[in-house]
DNA sequence: TAACGGAACGAACAGTGTTCGTTCAACGAA
DNA sequence: TTCGTTGAACGAACACTGTTCGTTCCGTTA
């Protein structure tokens, strides 16, 4: 014999719902996958929740946060090789890769590739991963370390940037084919109609300013980097 | 003798000033400038033009533009060689990092860099300038469209992540050597007590993932990607 | 059983970019 | 000179944001 609710008492919805911090991280990029960063409110994964904004701050100290554990999650899906000195080029080089096209399948993801400093537990696995393959392939210690550096700086400036030809995209409401023609035809002459007294090289070499997609453009300049560092071997 | 205003006509502060976009770029400049992007607000630049942030829609089309006025605007401090085929490296090597300066000494523009195709005016002139000085250097054109777009990124990511550490520092209300001590300070700690079994590489070498402030790791980035041009040469 | 501590929650705050409708002022035509 | 037009300038308001503060709930422990 349970005694009634006062009336002067706010009846809550439902029992509640334990959240967690895993929880709140896995909703979050559900969201950013479906729906775009932009879209990625507190109160929009509160909502996915079935709560209010407040309840996620028990778990995550507050939405800068949660954007970093949800990119810690992505790089969670990059797998990583055991170093082999015989192929450290090839190695480093499909690692890359491997994390592009991760990075890439969770597109708006790139726009918080640059926003944190790569220290959680699965950025760790992967500094790690990066940092052996080079030291297995005999570059010395500092080289190394730098080159990490400035790799992962490369594939998550890439990614940022892809993320925001996305974003461009999607505010567009076009599809991506039809987007990418208008987009890059507006870039294209754009160019070609510079003043070619002033801007002899752009003008002249339109053609091969505009070739190449973002696959293209990532594997050069790679291989750019990946010569270079190999000039630095001992 | 004029007519009086009759009193149901709510007073205009002052005489309708005008503005124009020049002076919205140059004001949002100075704000960023002196307070970090964080305060660039349509509100504020309105505010430090004794203007609402409604009067500055007839002359930018919304926020993002005036960004990437702002950023175009910084760029346009950038000054470019006459390129020199017997200097095409070196002259890259200061191109770049004159732009690396110029971004720097308006430090939260980093945060802009990336956000914008670089087809402002003074993005133009830049861009002219680097790709003159390449095919200067006898790079093929299609290399030489390809290291431009791969050299801007460089140093637009750099400059974004410099912008990112400086709006850590800002937050944390401390200066910045007192700061970099403390941050740094937790990362070394951080990356020493990592389970050395599953890191060895990373635990292995503490000192050398710690050694270099930003300008010797963006010499280092710089000079791989150089060497890595270099070597698609005919 | 009562007290405690942390999770969950709602209301509210201060702030954001932008739109909509109005006012103002300059200019050109009659 | 007057009137109509047009675009700049403006204020009010909207919808939304991240976050805090105070309260309630619930599980655990003494």
């Amino acid at each position: 014999m349970d005694v009634p609710t006062p009336p002067w008492r706010t009846p809550r919805k439902i029992a509640r719902q334990q959240l967690s911090q895993d929880l709140i991280v896995r909703t979050g990029l559900r969201i950013l996958d479906e729906e775009g960063l932009e879209a990625l409110s507190m109160r929009r994964v509160a909502q996915e929740l079935g709560t209010g904004p407040a309840s996620l701050y028990a778990h995550v100290a507050n939405k800068e946060e949660l954007l970093e554990l949800i990119f810690d999650e992505v790089v969670g899906e990059i797998e990583v090789p055991i170093a082999d000195p015989a192929r450290w080029r090839d190695q480093l080089k499909e690692l890359c890769w491997h994390m592009y096209r991760v990075l890439g399948s969770h597109a708006d993801v790139g726009r918080l590739a640059l926003a944190s400093i790569p220290v959680g537990p699965n950025a760790a696995r992967v500094s790690e991963a990066f940092l052996s393959i080079m030291l297995a392939g005999g570059l010395p210690p500092q080289v190394a370390t730098w080159g990490l550096d400035r790799l992962y700086l490369y594939v998550t400036a890439d990614a940022y940037e892809s993320s925001l030809f996305l974003a461009k995209q999607r505010a567009s409401g076009l599809e991506l084919d039809s987007w990418a023609d208008q987009f890059f035809g507006q870039v294209r002459t754009y160019l070609s109609q510079l003043p070619a007294d002033r801007f002899p090289s752009l003008t002249g070499n339109v053609d091969a300013m505009m070739r190449g997609d973002g696959d293209k453009r990532f594997e050069f300049g790679l291989e750019m980097l990946l010569r270079g560092l190999d000039s630095f071997r001992d």
